[in-house]
RNA sequence: GCUGGGAUAGCGAAGCGGUCAAACGCAUUUGACUGUAAAUCAAACGCCCUUGUGGCUUCGUAGGUUCGAAUCCUACUCCCAGCA
């Protein structure tokens, strides 16, 4: 089962609170749906997830299509008994890794030093080459709801190509088109093998150029999807570029479904796309800027800011690592210094706790903020 | 005391006559990170500046050989190992 509805709507913005119902739970939105690409919020446990009143989180169809692969996830029960997580799963279509794989192609070598692409396009559908092993694969719209389907996700996303920044209008216009394409195979083939389990996510594309992005707003707002996407920001447009998209896609969005921002993120960005009517967003900055050292402060719960902890300026700081936090490392008495020393010593537990205070900072704003609308 | 081995930038460690201000690793500093090829990546790291196929001073100390020395020779200082 599947279903959403607006609880409130804000009359100052686009912004409204909602529940999204899976036959895993309720789910009140806005909601921030932390990362667990390969099966895992890195370094959190489900328990830590669910004690921070995390409702809904993300898999990614590529990584758990290579390893483990989606057959023994079906064998063993689907990816919520595999993992051990009973709440809501939305499953990321690999639409993300053909943009990240491509992009990254001037960068890659093979064996023999060689550089090649790891991305081929083609009209079906996408050839990958499998970054862990060389391996080629194919994903077309169809097979990848195949893949999700056995993973047994809550919420699964099309197929669709994630345009890189900066691209040229023809550019952007093809790959807009293949996504169109891809998006109504998509659901012709989901309607045909529909499930009372699992939801369809479309994603409209159209890079930073206005009338593409309004006409792919248009195109997958009229297909019969559970929700819509924005996909193709935060790829490195810049704030501006990104709050323009929102500008143009927010307003012509369909009311009565779920609109999810696809890759955001920063908490400004996040407050930017609930105002512009956005309901569900995910992002792996919590967690890898943790890992990396970095975490979130805020004061009034609108201007953030990070800090760097591996800085040598915390090596005596005795504060939590924001002020009156909440969350579990702040709260429990875990310093500065003491988080600085084991990230720079690559303590397992420094990442851990930074982990969860970003996944709290994320968790907490959007609480603020339907408290707010 | 004798016999070997060694002393290189914050640390470890390459180099053993020219292309050496000196590989590499660590540490340090700075920056990046937005549907995770990311516990990752990039840059700086002797001193100076007009930042360059730039200038200056370095490879334990002091001399020497050589057109040219971190690299060869001599003396000294210190370290380490074995034997007395």
């Amino acid at each position: 089962m599947f279903s959403f509805k607006v609880t409130k709507q804000s009359k100052n913005s686009l912004a409204r609170t909602g529940i999204l119902e899976t036959s895993r739970g309720k789910i009140k939105t806005p909601v921030f749906m932390p990362c667990a690409t390969r099966g895992s919020v890195k370094g959190v446990s489900f328990e830590e997830l669910k004690n921070l009143g995390f409702e809904i989180i993300l898999g990614n169809t590529y990584h758990l299509y290579l390893r483990p692969g989606d057959k023994l996830i079906k064998k063993l029960g689907g990816l919520h008994k595999f993992t051990n997580w009973q709440n809501s799963i939305l499953t990321d279509s690999g639409g993300y890794q053909v943009f990240s794989l491509g992009a990254a192609y001037k960068s890659y070598q093979n064996k023999n030093g060689d550089k090649e692409s790891l991305v081929r396009f083609k009209k079906e559908g996408v050839i990958f080459k499998s970054h862990l092993d060389g391996s080629k694969h194919l994903f077309t719209p169809e097979k990848v709801i195949d893949v999700q389907k056995n993973l047994g996700s809550d919420i699964m996303m099309v197929l669709d190509v994630c345009t890189e920044y900066p691209a040229s209008y023809e550019r952007a216009q093809v790959s807009m088109e293949l996504t169109h394409l891809w998006a109504k195979k998509a659901i012709e083939y989901w309607q045909k093998k529909r499930n009372q389990k699992q939801a369809l996510f479309g994603i409209i594309q159209g890079s930073t150029y206005q009338d593409l992005r309004e006409e792919s707003t248009k195109f997958i707002s009229n297909l019969p999807f559970d929700g819509i996407a924005v996909g193709g920001v935060s790829v490195g447009e810049g704030k501006t570029n990104m709050y323009n998209v929102l500008k143009w896609v927010g307003p012509n969005l369909p009311q009565g479904k779920p609109h999810y921002l696809m890759g955001v993120g920063e908490p400004e960005d996040i407050i930017e796309g609930v105002k512009m009517g956005f309901d569900m967003f995910d992002c792996v900055l919590p967690t890898r800027l943790g890992r990396h050292g970095t975490i979130w402060q805020t004061k009034n719960w609108q201007k953030f800011q990070k800090i760097d902890l591996r800085k040598s300026k915390y090596r005596y700081d005795q504060k939590p690592m924001m002020k009156d936090c909440s969350c579990p490392a702040c709260s429990q008495g875990y310093t500065r210094a003491y988080i600085s020393h084991l990230i720079k010593e690559k303590e397992m537990l420094g990442m851990r706790l930074t982990s969860l205070h970003n996944l709290f900072i994320l968790q907490e704003l959007t609480r603020r903020i339907r408290e707010k609308i």
